[in-house]
DNA sequence: ATACAAGTGGAGCGAGCCCTCCGATTATGC
DNA sequence: GCATAATCGGAGGGCTCGCTCCACTTGTAT
C-alpha cells in the first residue's frame, strides 16, 4: 500500500470525486448484468452524470473496466492464497475452482474479464500474474498428493474459465447453476491418474494470444 | 423427398433462383466465419446482390439462417444414426460427441446455432428433435454397457455444447484445437461409474428456455 | 416482337452507440 | 463575498446496421 489512495488518485475536487465514485458504482452494476461490452452511456445514465464527465474521468473503456473491477480482481488473486493455506492441497484446488467459477456466475462482466486480457491495465495484469503463479504452486502441491492427475497444466484453468463462461452466458437466466454440474464433471476428470491420454494442451503463448483476442462479440 | 425441391420452393424466375443460391452460399461463408449475428448486409455484398433482394427472398434473419444451415442441421441429425450403427455403443457415443464438437469448431455460425433455438424455423427444430431422440437411445445403450455413468442426462449434451462453444469462440484464432482437450476431459468424466455425486442437472424445460434466450451479444 | 409481371438495386430513414466540443455551472482559496 | 480554475452536461457529428420504398430493368408467355 502506497500513500496515494487507489480509488481517488491525485486530489480531485469534491464533486468530481463523488461523481467518480458514482460512475464506478454504476459501472459495476451495468457490467455485472450486461457484460463488458455494455453501452458506456448506460453507465453514465445510471450514475446520473453526463457522458462527458465519464469520458473526462475514464477516457477509455479499459480504464473504466480497470477501475470497476480492481476489487474483484484482487479478490480473485487472493483466492489462490486461501487455497494454498488449505492443509489439503487437493481440497484447496477444488475449492479454488469452485470459488472462481462462482465469481464468474455472479458477474457477467467478470466472467468476460477472466477470459480476456487488457494489456492497457497494467496493475491489473499484475494481479492476474500473481494469481497465475500461486495457481502453479497449487498445482504442484496437488499433484504431489497424487489426487491431481500429472498431465494437468495451468492452461487448463483458462480453458475451464472459457468453458464455464460459455455455459454461464447461455444459462444465466433460465438455468443458473448449470455451470456447477460442468465443474463437477471436470473436477472428476482432473482427479486421479488419467485413464486415457489427453489431446495436447495449447502452448502458454498460444493461450495468451487467445486472451488478447479483440473484444466485442 | 417430395416433388417440391427444398432449396427452390415454388417456381422462381431463373435469375431470382440464381440469386437465391448465391445468397445462401454467401450466408454460409459469412455465418461460418463471423457467427449468426454477422451483419446481414455483408451477406448481400458477398453475394453481389442488393440488400433489397436479400430481404425479398428472406424477410427475416431466421429464414436466412434456416436456409443456410438446413444441410448442416441434417448432417447433425444424421450423425446420431451413424453413432447408433456402431456395434459398440460407448465408442459410438464418444465418436458422436467428437463429431458434433468438430462441426462447431469448423463453423462459428453452427456453434451458435446448436446452443440456440429458432422457434420460427419449424422443420429445423424437427431435425433437432430427431437428433435428440436418437441421442436418448444412444445414451440408454451406452449406459447398458456400463461404460457411461448412470447419472448422465440428455441435458448434459446441451451443457457440453455450450461449454465447447465458449472455448471455441475464445480460442478459434489463436489456439484452435483446445476444445479437443476439453472434450477429452469430459469424456473421461462421463465414463465409468461416477466417483462422486454431481450437482443436479437443470430440468429439460429449464434447459429449453435457456436455448430460447434472445440472441445477439 | 411485345407487354406485363417479376425482379432488382440503392437511396434513405431511424436507431443505437461512440466520442468531442463548448457554453454554463460550481467548488475552493483568498 | 469574489475571482477563477475546475468541472459539468448535453447537443451534435460520425459510424454501423436494419429495414423500406420506389423508379428502373429483365425474364417470359403469347
Amino acid at each position: 500500500m502506497y500513500a496515494g489512495e487507489v480509488t481517488t488518485p491525485p486530489s480531485l475536487r469534491a464533486d468530481a470525486a463523488r461523481n467518480r465514485e458514482r460512475l464506478i458504482a454504476a459501472a459495476r452494476r451495468v457490467f455485472a448484468e450486461q457484460g463488458l461490452d455494455a453501452p458506456i452511456e448506460e453507465v453514465a445514465r445510471q450514475a446520473g452524470v453526463g457522458i462527458a464527465t465519464l469520458y473526462r474521468r475514464f477516457p477509455t473503456r479499459d480504464e473504466l473496466i480497470a477501475a470497476a473491477f480492481d476489487n474483484k480482481m484482487a479478490a480473485y488473486a487472493d483466492a489462490v492464497g486461501v487455497a494454498l493455506a488449505d492443509p489439503d492441497p487437493w481440497h484447496g484446488f477444488c475449492g479454488y475452482l469452485e470459488a472462481v467459477c462462482a465469481m464468474q456466475a455472479s458477474d457477467r462482466g467478470f466472467a468476460d474479464l477472466l477470459t480476456l486480457s487488457l494489456p492497457t491495465a497494467k496493475e491489473f495484469e499484475a494481479e492476474r500474474a500473481r494469481a497465475y503463479h500461486g495457481f502453479v504452486e497449487l498445482i504442484d502441491r496437488a499433484k504431489a498428493t497424487g489426487r491431481l492427475r500429472a498431465d494437468f497444466v495451468p492452461e487448463d484453468l483458462v480453458m475451464l474459465l472459457m468453458a464455464c463462461a460459455g455455459v454461464i452466458t447461455a444459462t444465466a437466466d433460465a438455468a443458473p447453476g448449470t455451470y456447477r454440474r460442468l465443474l463437477g464433471y471436470l473436477l472428476q476428470a482432473f482427479a486421479g491418474p488419467g485413464a486415457e491420454p489427453l489431446p495436447d494442451p495449447p502452448t502458454p503463448t498460444a493461450m495468451y494470444r487467445a486472451l488478447l483476442r479483440l473484444q466485442g462479440r
